[in-house]
RNA sequence: GUGGCUGUAGCUCAGUCGGUUAGAGCGCUAGAUUGUGGAUCUAGAGGUCGGGGGUUCAAUUCCCCUCAGCCACCCCA
C-alpha cells in the first residue's frame, strides 16, 4: 500500500462513477430547464465572510467544517461549502436586482470538514435550484415540484418522504424565541450541556435534542404553532393546499428546524431510510432574509440543495456501458488506413476504439475486454479489394462490406 | 468532534494458539491457438500481512499509538 493517498473524504471519480454523477445531474438539469431553471456557476471559493456572514458565526458548517485558508495576496478564502451564499453574492455583486425574478440552476463541488462516512464526504457534490425574487408560494410551489420531479425521473421518489415544516416569518420567530428562552431559563438545570449551551445561539435547535433530560423539558415547552401570526399561517396553509393540488404528498415534520435568522416560512427535507444514517437528498427552504443580511436590497428567495452522491446510491443499478465498435488491424501494413478509417467512421458518428497490438487473438480479446458490440477486421487481402470484415460481437456472425458501406451496416448494430 | 467494529495480493477473503520461502478464487501477463473474442488447460507476475513504536531469541500474529474504511452519535447533501 502506498502512501500516496487522496485527502481523507476525496475521491477519485472514475468512468463508472463518472456516469452514474453524470446521469444524476443530467437528469436534473433537463428537468430544471423544464421549470426554467438556467445552468449557472460561481466561483468554487469565496472570500470566507461570504459564507460567515450567511451561514452565521454558530453555526456547524462555520464554526468546525469550512475549508479556509489565506492566499498569496492576504486574503481569507473559502472552499464552498455550499452553493446558496455564492449566488446571494453573486446577486448582490453583479447587481442583478434589476432582473428578478431569477431561477437558476447549478452543480458542483462542494467541501466540509467532515468525518467521512458513507454518502457524507469532504469533497462532495451538489444540484440544486434557487428561485430569488418572488415572495409568493407559488415559488415554493414551483421549487418543490421540480425536486420531486427530479427524484421522479431518476426513479427514486418513492424511496423518499417530503418532510415539511414551516418557520414561520421573522416576528413570528423571534415572538417565539423570546417564549422558548424565557421558558427554558426556568429550567436550566434540568438541560444537557450543549443544549444549555445552545440556548445563546440557537435555541431553535434543542427543540430536536435526543437527550432524555431534554425531551422531558421540551415536551411542556411553549409550542410554535401557538405563535405563528396570522401570515405566517396563510402562507402555510397555501402552500400545503398547493402540494396537495400538485398530487405532491408530505408528512409534517414540526422537528424540521433551520437555525438561522434568514430562514423563514417553508423548510423541507426530501428524506429516505435506505442510505443508513445519510437520510436527506434534498433539502431547502425559503431565505427572504439572506440577501438583505449580507448588504442588498431585502429580496425573498426559496431553493433546495441535492447530494449527487447520495441520490446516485439511492438509484442503485450500474448504468449500462456504453459498447464501442472495435477496429482490428491485421498486418503490419494497415495500421495507416486503420487510423484513417477511425477517424471516418467517428466523424460518422461511432464509437470507435483501436486494439493496439498483439495478435488476431490477443487484439479479439480486446476487444471482448472493452465490451465491443462489432469488431471490424481489417487484414491485407481485404484492403486490396477496399472492403472489410465486420463481426457481430454478440452472434460471432460475420459479413464482408465495403469500406465505404460501413457507416449503414455498423447502423445496424447499434 | 465522541464512541464501536474492521484493516493480509488490483478485488473478495482464508490463515498464522508467536517460529524457515504467507495462501485461495477472481482479475492480470504469457502459452496451448503466429487471420478470430467469450469456455477450458498450463505457466508466470504481483504482498515490507495499513504505518510507527513496544514486548520477545523471534511479531503478519501479543500490546500501545497512528492512519484509513465502515457503523452509530452529531450534522446535514
Amino acid at each position: 500500500m502506498s502512501t500516496l493517498r487522496p485527502v481523507r473524504g476525496a475521491h477519485d471519480l472514475f468512468p463508472e462513477q463518472m456516469r452514474e454523477h453524470r446521469y444524476v445531474s443530467d437528469a436534473a438539469r433537463g428537468v430544471a430547464a423544464l421549470y426554467g431553471f438556467d445552468e449557472m456557476a460561481t466561483p468554487i471559493f469565496e472570500y470566507s465572510n461570504v459564507f460567515k456572514r450567511t451561514l452565521g458565526d454558530t453555526s456547524d458548517i462555520v464554526t468546525k467544517e469550512m475549508y479556509t485558508f489565506t492566499d498569496k495576496g492576504g486574503d481569507e478564502i473559502t472552499l464552498r461549502p455550499e452553493n446558496t451564499a455564492g449566488v446571494a453574492r453573486s446577486f448582490i455583486s453583479e447587481g442583478l436586482a434589476q432582473s428578478t425574478p431569477l431561477k437558476f440552476f447549478y452543480s458542483g463541488p462542494m467541501f466540509r470538514y467532515e468525518r467521512p462516512q458513507k454518502g457524507r464526504l469532504r469533497q462532495f457534490h451538489q444540484i440544486g435550484v434557487e428561485l430569488v425574487g418572488v415572495p409568493a408560494v407559488q415559488a415554493d410551489l414551483e421549487v418543490i415540484a421540480c425536486g420531486a420531479r427530479i427524484l421522479d425521473e431518476l426513479g427514486v421518489l418513492d424511496k423518499t418522504v417530503l418532510e415539511l415544516n414551516t418557520l414561520g416569518d421573522t416576528d413570528s420567530r423571534s415572538e417565539y424565541r423570546d417564549a422558548l428562552v424565557d421558558y427554558l431559563q426556568g429550567h436550566l438545570g434540568s438541560l444537557s450541556a450543549e443544549s444549555r449551551d445552545r440556548l445563546e445561539r440557537n435555541p431553535l435547535r434543542i427543540l430536536d435534542s435526543k437527550d432524555e433530560g431534554d425531551r422531558a423539558v421540551i415536551t411542556a415547552a411553549p409550542l410554535f404553532t401557538d405563535y405563528l401570526n396570522e401570515d405566517s399561517q396563510t402562507f402555510f396553509a397555501e402552500l400545503r393546499a398547493g402540494l396537495e393540488n400538485l398530487g405532491i404528498a408530505y408528512e409534517l415534520n414540526p422537528r424540521l428546524v433551520r437555525g438561522l435568522d434568514y430562514y423563514c416560512h417553508t423548510a423541507f427535507e426530501f428524506t429516505t431510510t435506505a442510505l443508513g444514517a445519510q437520510g436527506a437528498v434534498i433539502a431547502g427552504g425559503r431565505y427572504d432574509g439572506l440577501i438583505s443580511m449580507m448588504g442588498g436590497a431585502q429580496t425573498p428567495g426559496v431553493g433546495w440543495a441535492g447530494g449527487i452522491e447520495r441520490l446516485s446510491m439511492l438509484c442503485g443499478g450500474a448504468l449500462p456501458t456504453p459498447r464501442p465498435v472495435v477496429i482490428v488491424p491485421v498486418g503490419a501494413t494497415t495500421r495507416d488506413r486503420a487510423l484513417q478509417l477511425a477517424e471516418t467512421l467517428r466523424r460518422a458518428g461511432f464509437r470507435i476504439d483501436l486494439s493496439y497490438s498483439g495478435n488476431m487473438s490477443k487484439r479479439m480479446k480486446r476487444a471482448n475486454k472493452l465490451g465491443a458490440c462489432a469488431a471490424i477486421l481489417l487484414g491485407e487481402d481485404e484492403l486490396l479489394r477496399d472492403e472489410a470484415t465486420i463481426r457481430h460481437m454478440d452472434s460471432g456472425e460475420q459479413e464482408a462490406a465495403p469500406l465505404a458501406s460501413l457507416p449503414e451496416v455498423l447502423a445496424r448494430y447499434k
